[in-house]
DNA sequence: AAATTATTTTAGTTTAGTCTAAAAAAATAA
DNA sequence: TTATTTTTTTAGACTAAACTAAAATAATTT
């Protein structure tokens, strides 16, 4: 139905929408697909014809109903195929990635079913991204940056943003992962650093770091 | 390293080379790549500039080592990913090579390592084709065709031939797979047709079935 | 041995997906 | 409002992998 190329740029294109609010640009799309803007303009050009999404010349880009299925379709394959890795295969969270985004153009509607029973119907995926479900709808969940809590406030952490390899080691050499309480200590208004209290220690965290940890707060103090 | 194109090339040529005996010739490669003999040719350049196989024009084809090993770990990897769907996601026997069509071609030696040992390292994949190992070598094993059995003999259906999904149902529905145990009780010389005795039933079998059927004898009577 | 048939290769097209360079449109600055 | 810069699209070219049609070679038959 589609070709490899049509289904990274549509998974891409869901992410943009979904983080830019406004109609995705042909350059945002470009940089995101490590691609040129004028191989975007062709491939839009065909994804409009297979109404996928709506092309507004010099406008931007959105993704139909049509193309949300397909693109969280290939997010849902993806993010239960790193479950499997993790959970099944024993691979380290930082190493799943790479392989995910070749498993998740496998085109069969069975596989992804047993798949989904054999790991016991999961909702999130191994950096707390929410697994959408065969109709594309997402749990939503109630969640912050780390950077946007105040002194006192307590968490757990439910997901990280960014899920480059570099980051998750650095959190697993502190031992920090989804599921583990933290409690800010302090909040540098100069550089917005943060000292958290994770068990019995305490870190000093960057900006960098704490916009990139999702927490749920705790609300009961 | 090699395109998907190429992966189909090097696996379907190591089969033919694997059946028949001297130099594989463009137009059975054609034929078992469902395209052009002109198409083939193109190919088979490509693949002797990459040192995968020496090509005399007009005369046939055959896999360098270097051919063999990357053909043998596409087979590798298929047939392991057969036993992956077939003995943890509950696939039919029949229901299970266009899944691993796809998947043979997944990228990562450090995913198959892991694969290999999740099933726990298995022999045979569940159409009685033995596995390669890393390095490619095979566990060969005394197979015979049910149609090179006579009268009287008996054995143990080790694997299928042809592994269409009509055959493979028509093998469900009396009951016979791998480890099933036969015994010949007639051969029909006119037209190679048996009647085999499977636990406590008499089967009618055509020539085409036991063609398709690989049994280990039973030495002692 | 010559003629015929079958097989294989070459030559020239096609499509998907990419690129560079140039043109067009939109946004921003003067 | 005009000029400048940025963004986007168009035009034309390239590669991989396929195709058709024609030419070349090998195999088979007369
Ligand atoms: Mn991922
Ligand atoms: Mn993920
Ligand atoms: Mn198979
Ligand atoms: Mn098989």
């Amino acid at each position: 139905m589609f070709t490899l190329a049509e289904e990274n740029y549509l998974k891409n294109i869901y992410h943009l929408q979904t983080e830019n609010s406004e109609g995705v640009s042909t350059n945002l799309i470009a940089e995101s697909l490590q691609t040129k803007p004028s191989s975007v303009t062709d491939m839009v050009k065909k994804l409009a014809a297979k109404n996928m999404l709506l092309h507004k010349p010099y406008k931007g880009v959105s993704l139909t109903e049509k193309g949300k299925k397909v693109a969280s379709n290939i997010i849902r394959k993806h993010r239960l195929w790193e479950v499997f890795l993790v959970e099944k295969l024993n691979f380290q969270w930082d190493e799943v990635h790479e392989i995910a985004e070749q498993l998740e153009h496998i085109q069969s509607d069975e596989l992804i079913k047993r798949m989904d029973a054999f790991l016991d119907f999961p909702d999130f995926d191994p950096h707390g991204d929410p697994i959408p479900d065969e109709n594309g709808n997402i749990k939503v969940t109630e969640k912050k940056l780390l950077s946007e809590l105040k002194k006192n406030q307590r968490g757990v952490i439910v997901g990280v943003k960014e899920s480059g390899s570099d980051f998750l080691k650095f959190l697993d050499k502190r031992k920090i992962n989804i599921g583990t309480k933290i409690k800010v200590l302090g909040k540098e208004f100069f550089d917005g650093s943060m000292i958290i209290q994770v068990r019995n220690e305490q870190f000093f965290i960057s900006k960098k770091i704490a916009k990139n940890l999702f927490i749920q707060i705790s609300e009961h103090v």
